[in-house]
DNA sequence: CACTGGATGCTAAATAATTAGCAGATAAAC
DNA sequence: GTTTATCTGCTAATTATTTAGCATCCAGTG
């Protein structure tokens, strides 16, 4: 078992919420599932993802605190780029295109001008 | 089996390959598979997403050719989102701007004007 | 110290996913 | 119209995932 194969379900819906949450308990990654299984299966999945690479755990008070192995930088690239290539051909231009286009992105004004700046920026240390 | 249960590791491939591609035979679906199994296997699995609305067929020459269901613009909405809440805090200037660092987005200065042409709308839009 | 609540490690059972194989159909080539 | 290659539909077996349960350990409390 290496870091690269793909995950099981459960598997990605446990590193999902590591993701977000950066660092969970057993009980509060069960508690973050929709669909919860019970706290021993939780348990048993965190111990595969520690054993595959994926997660570590220090001990804290009573128990175990998990996190991501992987920094969410990392991850959040990897995901990026294969969603750029699942759905936009590459294209970092449609991909911000579909994503201006999203509600639930809840751009604001002020955040419009900041990613301008950005792309300003990316335009100067390209040429 | 409804359609927004989360798939299984190799439904979830198989759907990659049909979004990038568009459509395909499953005999394509077998060839673009980097892992691939057995022709029958790639058979059933299609069945099963089938079942399950995330795919159609139709008939073309002598066998079938699949397509997805849900179209890729809200197939990658969809997608967009879940990247936006797990890696981003719900934040659209962050992705753009992890998006803006991938040295695989390949961004050419055009791009990068469309791109900015494209946020200018959207502020007139919000404005 | 003994007890209690809550944690861990491990094992084994249940469920789901994945796969291959075979029988029958269909279209094209001869 | 027969042959051939390639497809489909189905079924059953294998393998992986997911789950619960139990024995044990550890820290805090009375």
């Amino acid at each position: 078992m290496t870091i690269s194969d793909p995950l099981s379900r459960r598997e990605r819906q446990i590193m999902d919420i590591l993701y977000r949450q950066g660092r969970a308990t057993a009980l509060e990654v069960q508690q973050s599932l929709s669909d919860p299984p019970g706290y021993s299966a939780v348990r048993a999945l965190l111990r595969i993802l520690e054993e595959k690479g994926h997660v570590g755990h220090v001990k804290e008070g009573r128990g175990y605190v998990y996190t991501p192995i992987q920094s969410k930088d990392r991850a959040a690239g990897h995901a990026l780029r294969q969603m750029l290539s699942t759905f936009f051909g590459g294209s970092a231009e449609r991909m911000v295109h579909t994503l201006l286009a999203e509600p639930d992105a809840e751009l604001s004004a002020e955040e419009l001008s900041r990613i301008e700046a950005m792309i300003r920026e990316a335009k100067e240390a390209g040429r």
